[in-house]
DNA sequence: CTTCCTTTGAAGCCA
DNA sequence: TGGCTTCAAAGGAAG
């Protein structure tokens, strides 16, 4: 039932998914979790580090402690509870009540449901189109205009326009190019927005039209130390501004969005290049499976390429580094093997891996810790992440889970022939030396949550993180 | 400048 | 099939 098409073949929703559910039988307890609701992010923290010392004190290391014991809502914190309250009020997002509790055999919501009988999109879904898409696209707007951002970011929803619905209403338009925005695509920062962004935007915190996380308000450029205007109601909190770069905010939609001095997509040489790998070509069964799923003109041409010359942002070419390293002096001193180096980089972009549930999580979280806390550093925030994560609901999980099954079925769509092995750095089982030198018997890394207390001058003996108040 | 750290999950490979 | 490995993000720390 999940897939429209009767899920014949939706083979992404990871089985793995279902497993991470299963072993948790500490979701169970959660429902008795909400006495623990006003549980603050203090003990997040210092449980965090409690947990280190209860690995210290006990020689069990499995995997229970590394996925430790049901915790009742410990670490929900308060504001999760409001936003989650926040959210049912709601009622307008993805993830409406109930949220797919059955999952993961829950699917994409129904998106042909906004189209009428006749294929013209019923009214709703033309509210939707015409909400502005900035204006917080997961509050506003249907499970079909999120999918549909997802699936097409380049529709210019937003500017809403005119010309862009006129351009929907034209079944005859021979592809999504008249609809996209002409807004140049430039470099992606390396860590500024994912090529799929947009799903993050499923954050509770952004079904709150209009009411940025108080959190982010009065935020502090974290470099610069400049404190921030707060952010217009149009744009995510998680695409930090400066001052002057309002104009290059990077799109809620992020990946296929152009950016007009903002780097986003790595362009070629010719400043445009067919925006995906030549092996990007949309293969019959993708095209049936668009097919199926949005009307005609919203299915790409079948010759494969966006026309507009952005490329996905999974894609990293070496070329952005190599461009200005060969703009330097000497560039054109570059021996031949280099060259032919670069020229088989050039050809083989690197396509970076989807996002899973965890990692979806962590990109739209990760600011909220840290304006919570004064950490920075990744490790520890992780830490924190990591444990928030099983401390989320299943169906908060379950947002992910989706949000990431999404990513992959779009990530498989758009590189029909990548394989995760592509990205192993000197093929598998060889390079790329990871420490890992966990012993088999060992837990994980028990030393780390010292090294945390250490590095961020923790006390020792406390089990709470001070500055993190986690 | 590169690698590590740290998290979970997806995916690939090998026995 | 189970176990192991790598990579995805992030950014400070360390080498």
């Amino acid at each position: 039932m999940p897939q429209l098409n009767g899920g014949g073949g939706d083979d992404l929703g990871a089985n793995d998914e279902m497993i991470s559910f299963k072993d948790e039988g500490e979701q169970e307890e959660k429902i008795s979790e909400n006495s623990a609701a006003e549980r603050d992010l203090a003990e997040v923290k210092s449980s965090l580090v409690n947990e280190s010392e209860t690995q210290q004190n006990s020689s069990s290391d499995s995997e229970a402690e590394r996925r430790p014991p049901p915790r009742p809502d410990t670490f929900r914190d308060k504001s999760r509870d409001s936003l989650e309250e926040a959210a049912k009020r709601q009622e307008g997002g993805l993830f409406k009540n109930p949220a797919y509790p059955g999952y993961p055999f829950i699917m994409i919501p129904d998106l042909t449901s906004p189209y009428l009988p006749n294929g013209s999109l019923s009214p709703t879904a033309r509210t939707c189109v015409n909400v502005p898409l900035d204006l917080h696209l997961a509050s506003c707007c249907s499970p079909l205009m999120q999918y549909l951002q997802m699936k097409w970011p380049l529709l210019d929803v937003q500017a809403g326009s005119l010309q862009s619905r006129q351009a929907m209403k034209d079944a005859r338009s021979p592809s999504p190019g008249h609809i996209v925005s002409n807004k140049v695509p430039v470099v992606q920062h390396p860590h500024h927005v994912h090529p799929l962004t947009p799903l993050i935007t499923y954050s509770n915190e952004h079904f709150t039209p209009g009411n940025p996380p108080p959190h982010l308000q009065a935020d502090v450029d974290p470099k610069t130390g400049i404190p921030r205007p707060p952010h217009p109601p149009d744009i995510s909190p998680y695409y930090p501004l400066s001052p002057g770069t309002v104009g290059q905010i990077p799109h809620p939609l992020g990946w296929l969005v152009p950016q007009q001095g903002q780097p986003v997509y790595p362009i070629t040489t010719g400043g445009f290049r067919h925006p995906y790998p030549t092996a990007l070509t949309v293969n019959a069964s993708m095209s049936s499976f668009l097919s199926s799923r949005f009307p005609p003109h919203m299915v790409p041409p079948h010759h494969s390429l966006h026309t507009t010359g952005i490329p996905h942002p999974a894609i990293v070419t070496p070329q952005v580094k190599q461009e200005s390293s060969q703009s330097d002096v000497g560039s054109l001193h570059s021996s031949k093997h280099q060259d032919s180096k670069k020229e088989e980089e050039k050809k083989k972009p690197h396509i970076k891996k989807p996002l899973n549930a965890f990692m979806l999580y962590m990109k739209e979280m990760r600011a909220k810790v840290v304006a919570e806390c004064t950490l920075k550093e990744s490790a520890a925030i992780n830490q924190i992440l990591g444990r928030r994560w099983h401390a989320l609901s299943r169906e908060e999980q379950a947002k992910y889970y989706e949000l990431a099954r999404k990513e992959r079925q779009l990530h498989m769509q758009l590189y029909p022939g990548w394989s995760a092995r592509d990205n192993y750095v000197g093929g598998y089982g060889k390079k790329k030396k990871r420490k890992r030198d966990k012993q088999p018997g060992e837990s994980n890394d028990l030393s780390a949550p010292k090294k945390c207390r250490a590095r961020f001058g923790l006390d020792q003996q406390s089990n709470w993180c001070g500055p993190c108040s986690l």
